[in-house]
Parts: structure tokens; sequence; C-alpha cells
RNA sequence: GGGCGGUUGGCGCAGAGGGAGCGCGCUUCGUUCACACCGAAGAGGUCACUGGUUCGAUCCCAGUACCGCCCACCA
């Protein structure tokens, strides 16, 4: 039944959202049963760091887990949504050391153990940010399941399948140069690395005396302390007389093999390579060919540990110096030049990554990878929009090794134990650690995506056989920005297929853009062009944050936004709510069945009908991720077809009472009825607003997706309406030309609408054109001749404006008479007609016809007018 | 150095081998009984450039220019 509440004339979200969000969480509506008979929908969300709050990013991302979510428990699915949280290892540490420092502290001050718990309780007190802000948003998850990557649950799966793939001979521990962050004093993989073009300068060195002399050329002249050898080209007649010979290296003195490797470019510098096995990967692998020895020459900071006079130095301020003492001994032989090359920065910090010989542990991808491209290729997971297939595999066909301990102390710690005798023991979940004397834990934790790579099927109670992890695992599909396909999504796939014997942790996988400004700008610091969508939500409603964002999300593609465009999508939703306001103050209503077709008038045949593809449309489009598009298709049915003509054609029949304006009661109230529906996924608030007052039914939020009925497809009505909507907009443009105010009542005369078979609309046409029937003294000074036959005579003395309404006949005229030309110069073409299909030269046919038409029209305007 | 994408009205973006669309902005008119967070009407584009395929190209192909993104161990 519905309650006929009468709505404030204005949507006020504020008053809306916080109520409607605290009584879906009370009635449970997100809280999945893994008992159902329902199918499954999942989505786990991309775990937001515990540190962080939301941005725009994440407005995008969650409007749109949340618009698939809601649709699916719409349409009968048991639609899950799990939240959660990463517990972001370098990121928190730094948080809280960056707090300690404050103290005067370090984390050494405190200890492993303090240090951790103070992390935890910095976790409890300032974690839970985002939680709030997603309330706000509206997002549809389940809380009963949310879970954080150092749970208790979670920590198991790590350790879980660390053993697993420790035991496979997929994780091992081995001395490499790996990417060093001497400011976070941590290892880091190749993807937290950004390489940015950065100016250097490229020095050649004279390496050796007489006729075993070389010059060498780099960018990093710290790095010869460590200088092992010189490399040349095997090929290269330069330099073919000193492979095998010695030259000593200046500074250090050091006698070093010139050896011969394909590595060496003859054409680049000089042909000749320092090598450096330490501190620099191309000649670690040099070193590796070569039974090289490898010279560490810094320490974690960065500072210069080799003995001599530059020892103390911080690689920067080394650089110079040694440079300068090259020079003094004239072994600079050309004067050094700008060159501009990649150097990597940590992700994290931005400080200049040294590559670093160390011990570390590594996943070795290569069966993992090809897997997680495998399950790409048979199409198990499909990648939308499938453009971005192409980088997958660039990216999981040449996987390097992942370096994944972190020499930090927030994070899951390494499961190895160390014995006094050079034993090493990987020890599971439930297995006791070894104790006695010399046994000592691996200090450090793993990189914060290994966490990450199990979210899928960890946070469903894997490694035990639970009933979520049989029912929702694997998930539908995975929603995220084309940004993090590498950080993320390739991990995902390689844990998930091995984890679950092969099983792809998603079916899909659905990559949206990045938010922009309205310039295309990303969104930055810098530029003073970020907003919070905090801001949004508090000034225009979370629904027209969300309807913004969906607005723009087309599949792959960057999302520009405004506060303009925000501005409109709340424009919109008080559109909603004032024709749901209208229909209500006018007695629609959805009790009792849906008058048949042949019940119904003309006009509630063709809203049905436009109602009708409309589902059709949006189904098309959700299911391909066009949420641009299916906001298109609802935004324009809501404004255009129903606002503008419908409730207005509706209004005269509302009026006049009796049995058709009840039918109308009910089409009016269906029509919303439906159009809440499709849009609650997008914009959840005010449609469970306006849809419970409407129908009196408990939520919007459990109420059944609309489903498509061919039988309510009216083409015949359709094209009527278009026929009234044209004749309605001529007469409207006509009186606009002819200087007449929009609701100045005129007198006229209309003939001719039977041809149109519009007969029976000559009151509605009067209505909304605002014509009165001719009376006593009815003079026709204005003339309209509507293409199909129709003619206005219009009473318009004292009000007429022949220029303009010539001028404006002329211009249709020229536009007319191009498109007569345009078809016949078609038609006389041999080669169209024999190779196009008679469709198309039909209807270019029809098309002359109309512009022939119309130009008999326009001729007879002309002479009508004074 | 590789790979990918873009170039459509003032701005931001859709689009299909045969009639150039949307939002915002802009112009004119409007205090009608849902809404001025509104209504009506309108102006505005040789769809980057060159060549090719085709009866027909803004849409397909090749090349050019400019812009953007991703990947990358050439000192």
């Amino acid at each position: 039944m519905s309650e006929n509440r009468t709505l404030p004339s204005a949507y006020q979200p504020s008053e809306v959202e916080q109520r409607r969000y605290e009584q879906w969480i009370e009635a449970g509506y997100f809280t999945v049963d893994p008992a159902s008979e329902k199918p499954p929908h999942t989505i786990v969300i991309p775990l937001p760091n515990v540190t962080g709050s939301l941005h725009m990013g994440h407005a995008l991302d969650h409007t749109i887990q949340d618009a698939i979510t809601r649709r699916r428990r719409m349409q009968g699915y048991e639609a899950l949504w799990l939240p959660g949280m990463d517990h972001a290892g370098i990121a928190t540490q730094n948080v809280v050391e960056r707090q300690l420092a404050a103290e005067g502290l370090s984390r050494h001050d405190l200890g492993r153990e303090k240090f951790v718990e103070r992390v935890w309780q910095w976790k409890a007190e300032s974690g839970g940010m985002i939680t709030g802000q997603m309330r706000r948003l509206g997002d549809g998850v389940d809380w009963t399941r949310e879970r954080f990557t150092m749970d208790e649950g979670l920590s198991r799966a790590v350790q879980t399948i660390f053993k697993r793939l420790y035991d496979d001979g997929l994780i091992y521990r081995a001395e490499r140069i790996i990417n060093w962050c001497p400011r976070c004093m941590t290892a880091l993989s190749d993807i937290e690395v950004n390489h940015t073009d950065d100016e250097g300068e490229l020095v050649s060195i004279r390496y050796g005396d007489g006729d075993t002399s070389v010059v060498v050329a780099t960018t990093r002249a710290e790095t010869m302390l460590g200088d092992t050898a010189v490399a040349v080209h095997p090929d290269d007649d330069r330099y073919r007389h000193l492979i095998g010979a010695e030259v000593e290296v200046p500074l250090t003195g050091r006698r070093v093999p010139v050896v011969a490797d394909e590595h060496v470019d003859p054409e680049f510098g000089t042909g000749a390579v320092k090598v450096t096995p330490a501190h620099d990967p191309n000649d670690f692998e040099i070193g590796q060919r070569h039974n090289l020895p490898s010279l560490i020459i810094m320490d974690e900071r960065g500072v210069i540990t080799a003995h001599g006079p530059f020892q103390g130095l911080d690689r920067f301020e080394a650089r110079p110096a040694i440079v300068a003492a090259l020079r003094e001994q004239g072994r600079i032989v050309a004067e050094k030049r700008p060159y501009v090359h990649a150097v990597g920065h940590c992700s994290r910090c931005q400080t200049t990554v040294e590559p670093r010989l160390s011990l570390q542990w590594f996943v070795r991808t290569g069966p993992l990878a090809k897997a997680a491209g495998d399950a790409v290729r048979d199409g198990r997971t499909r990648i939308h929009p499938p453009e971005l297939t192409k980088r997958y595999f660039a990216w999981v066909d040449n996987m390097h090794d992942w370096c994944i301990s972190r020499q930090l102390w927030w994070g899951h710690r390494i499961p190895v134990w160390y014995g006094p005798n050079g034993e090493m023991v990987c020890v599971g979940p439930g297995e006791q650690p070894p104790t006695g004397e010399g046994w000592k834990q691996d200090e450090d934790v793993l990189d914060t995506w290994f966490s990450s790579a199990l979210w899928p099927f960890s946070t469903l109670g894997w490694p035990d056989d639970t009933p979520d992890l049989r029912k929702f695992y694997p998930t539908s599909v995975l929603v995220t920005g084309y940004d993090i396909l590498f950080f993320w999504v390739a991990r995902m796939m390689m844990f998930g297929l091995y984890a679950m014997n092969g099983v792809q942790p998603f079916h899909e996988v659905a990559l949206h853009g990045m938010v922009r400004d309205e310039h295309g700008k990303k969104m930055s610091k810098s530029f003073g062009n970020v907003v919070d969508p905090m801001d949004w939500i508090e000034k225009y409603g979370a629904d027209a944050t969300r309807f913004t964002m969906a607005r723009g999300a087309n599949p792959g593609q960057d999302v520009p936004v405004s506060e303009e465009w925000c501005a409109g999508s709340r424009n919109f939703c008080n559109k909603l709510w004032n024709a749901t306001r209208f229909a209500l103050l006018n007695g629609a209503h959805t009790n009792g069945p849906l008058p048949a077709a042949d019940q119904l008038s003309t006009i509630d045949r063709w809203i049905l009908s436009r109602l009708q593809a409309v589902i059709v449309e949006v189904d098309r489009q959700f299911d391909e991720y066009e949420f641009a598009k299916v906001c298109d298709v609802l935004y324009h049915f809501a404004w255009d077809d129903v606002c503008d003509w419908y409730v207005e054609l509706a209004k005269p029949v509302l009026a006049e009472g009796g049995p058709a304006a009840d039918r109308t009661r009910r089409v009016l109230g269906h029509v919303l009825d439906q159009l809440l529906r499709l849009l609650h996924p997008i914009i959840p608030f005010v449609t469970d607003e306006l849809w419970t007052a409407l129908t009196g039914g408990e939520s919007v939020v459990i109420a059944e997706w609309p489903k498509p009925d061919p039988s309510r497809r009216q083409d015949a009505a359709e094209a009527e309406v278009a026929s009234l909507q044209r004749v309605v907009t001529e007469i409207r443009r006509f009186r606009a030309d002819q200087g007449l105010r929009p609701t100045q009542r005129v007198a006229a005369r209309l003939a001719g609408l039977g041809e149109l078979g519009i007969a029976d609309h000559e009151p509605l046409i009067r209505s909304l054109a605002r014509l009165d029937a001719p009376a006593d003294g009815f003079t026709a000074t204005g003339t309209l001749a509507i293409t199909g036959g129709v003619t206005v005579e219009l009473d318009t003395r004292g009000a007429i404006d022949v220029a303009a309404e010539r001028a404006r006949l002329t211009k249709d005229k020229a536009a007319a008479e191009k498109e007569a030309a345009q078809c016949r110069a078609k038609l006389n073409n041999q080669g169209f007609l024999a190779k196009a299909p008679a469709e198309v030269v039909e209807q270019t046919r029809q098309r002359l016809a109309t512009a022939e038409a119309e130009l008999e029209r326009i001729a007879a305007a002309l002479a009508a007018l004074p």
C-alpha cells in the first residue's frame, strides 16, 4: 500500500543517507548466507591501505562494485561484496616511525615486539577512517566478513602458502642484485620502483696504462671502487687484443681482467664497460658468466664502506669526489657530458634506488606466471576491456622472479628458522619451530603484496575448506584500476591458481581508469586539483557523487570529473525526486496488476514500450561494464521520456479523472517503480527513499530487478508518439520564431493530423502547444506547414516576427536542399544501386522523399508569409 | 629503446562502413497547478594531416604530426 507521504519539494540527501544506511545494515541486506540456494555472486574489494582514506579513485571503484553487487542481489543472486584492508607494510611502518620520531624515538629504541604492538595500537585508533567513509558512500558490503591482511586467519593462509611454495621449490633464498631503498632500508620488488628520466653525467675514465689501457664510460663513477673487470664485445676489433689481459683500476689499484661479453654494446660510449657485479644488475650477470668476485662497497644507507679516502661518504657525495680525484690523476679523458637516462626511485619515498647485492627470498615466478597467462589465454578469466589483455600478457610472460623479503618489522614474518650449523627449516602453520641453542627465525617480513595476492580465497577461509570458500570461490568479477593490473591482479592469478589447484580466482576482471580533473589532468597535490569525495557527498549527496563517477566510467578509460558535473548529477536526483513527488500527489500507485495493453491509451502504451527498451538496454550495458551507457540510457529515459513528455502528456488525463486517469495512475506508478529499481544500483539512497514512498515496499535493495517483457513492445504507439512530438515541437518552434511567449495562449486551427494518424491527440497537442480553439473573429495570420501534411493556422495578431520566420525557413530550405542533393547523387550512382544493400537504398529513397516534402512545405510556408 | 591508446562543436567525452551525438557552457523566451537543482526554442563541428581500399570513409588500412600511458638492467 502506498503511504502517500508528502515529500518536500527538494531532495535533501543528508537527511536520508545516514538513516537509510543504518536501516540496510540493521536489516542485514548485505550479509550473505553460504547455505543459500541462490547462485553466488562474489566481489572482493581491492583492499585499501589501512593508512589511507578514500579518494576519488575509491569512489569510482566502489561505485562500480556496489552497483554490480546491488544489481546481482536484485537479480536473485547471493551477492557478496567482501570488504577489508591491507596492512600496507612500508606505508604503515613509515607512519608509525614518523610518530615515534616526533617523540624523539626510533623503532630500534622500542625493539621489534614493542614496535609491532605500537603499530597495532595505531591501527586500532586511526585505522578505521575508511570504514566510515565507505558507509557514507553507501557501500553495500558484508561487514560481518570484513578482513585485515594481518588478522589471524589471513596470517595462517600466508604461512600455509609460503610453506607449500617452499616445499615445491617455488620459493628460494639467494644472493642477488635487488632494488634497495637506502631510506626505507629494505629491498623492493621491481614494481615498487618507479623509473624517471633523470639527468646524469657520463664521464669517460681511462683504466690501465700504455698498451693495456682502455677507456670506459659511466654515469656512476662511485661504483668503480667495486669494479672487478672491464668488459668488451667479443667481436670488437678495437679491443680484441686486450681480452684476457689485466688492467689497473684507478684509485683502487686493483688489477682486473678484460672479459669478452655479448652483453656489451660496441656502439655505446667507448664500447668498453666497467664491471661492478655487486652494484649493477647487468654487471652482476656478467660477473656470474665470468666468475668475477663481487665487492660490496656501500652499506645499507648508501654510504661508501670501501677502504680509502672515500669511506664514509654518501654515494652522492662520493661521485663528484671520485671524479675530482680521477681528474687530478689525469684519468678523465673526455669532459663529462649531460646524459638523460632512466633512474629508479622508491615508490614509497622517491629516494633513488640502489641496486644492491644481498641475500633475499624470492618467488620463482616461471611456472606460476605461465599458469596465470594460460588462464586468460584459454578464457577461464576474461579481461574487460579486451585491449588490456595484451598488457597483461606482456607482464606475465616476462616476469622476473619476485623478491618477497622486506627488511621491516610490520608484516608477516618469514616462517623460516636457521640453525646453528646453517640448517634452514620452513615452519608451517601449527608446526613447532625448532628449539634449542642457536636457532633463530628469519628477521624479515614478506612484501605486503604477498598477502594481497591471497585475498580472493584467504578472505573466504582458505586454507580451511569452509562453506564460504565452497560457495563464493571463484569470485565473479574483480573490479579495479588498470594501474594495478600488475601489482595485484597478476599475482592473485598466480597464487589463486596455485593454491586452489588450478581454479582461477575470478571469472572476469573489469578494469576502469583513473579519476582525473575536468581537463583530463591527473589529480595531484602539486597541481592542487585534488578533490575529496567526502566534500562532494557533504555538498551534493552520495548519490550525486556516485552518479558522477558511473556516468564517466567507460571501460578502461580515465574518468574526468568536476564539481559542475556533480551538481548536474544532484540535479538529476532532484528531478527524480520531483517526478515521484508529482506522481504521489496525483495518486500514482503500484497496486494491482498493470492493465492489459488493449485497455491502455497510446500514451501509456508508448511509455511502457519505451521502458521495455530501456530495461533491455540497461541489462546489455551492465553486462558489458558500460556504466557510462547505463547512466546515459536511464538519464535520458527519466528526464526526456518520463518527465518532459510522459508526465506532461499525462497531466490532462489525470486532471480529467475517470477510468482513464485510474489506468494512467497505475502506469505512472509502474514506470517509476521500475525506473527506480533500475537506478538503484547506481544511486541507492534516493531511489530507496522514493521507491518505499511510492510502493510501500520494504526496500528497493531487496526488490526484484526488472525483467524484460517483450509483449509490452508497441512499435505503433512509439511511432504515433514520435509524430505527436514532432508536431508539438514544430509548433513550439514556430511560436518561438513568431515571438510568442511560451505561455501565451493563441487561437489556432489544425488540419491534417489524420494523415499522421494522430487526430485523436489534437487536445493533447493543443494543450502542450498552448493553442486555443478558433473562436469568433479568428484570423489566421501565421501558417505553419509541417512535414506529413499537417498545417496549423494561428491567430497571432499583435506578435508576429515575419523576418525571423523567413530567416528560419530559408535556413531550413538550405538544409533540405543539401539533403535532397546528397540523396539524389547517391541514387544516380550505378555503383551504389548495384552494391549497396537494398535497405540502404530504400532508406535513401525515403530520405529523399522526406526532403522533397520538406521543401514543398517550406515553399508553401514562405508563400504564406505576408 | 619497446608496447599500447588518443586526436569528433568552447570544455569533457560517446559513436557506427551509408542520415554528425551526449553532458556542461552559450543565445533567446518563460514567475503554468512536480522540480528555477526548472521549462520551451536555438546557435555551434570540412570528425588532426596525407595517401590507399570501397559505389561510398569521420568510421577500415598505411604513413605523418602532436598528446598521453605502460613496460624496460644498455654503462
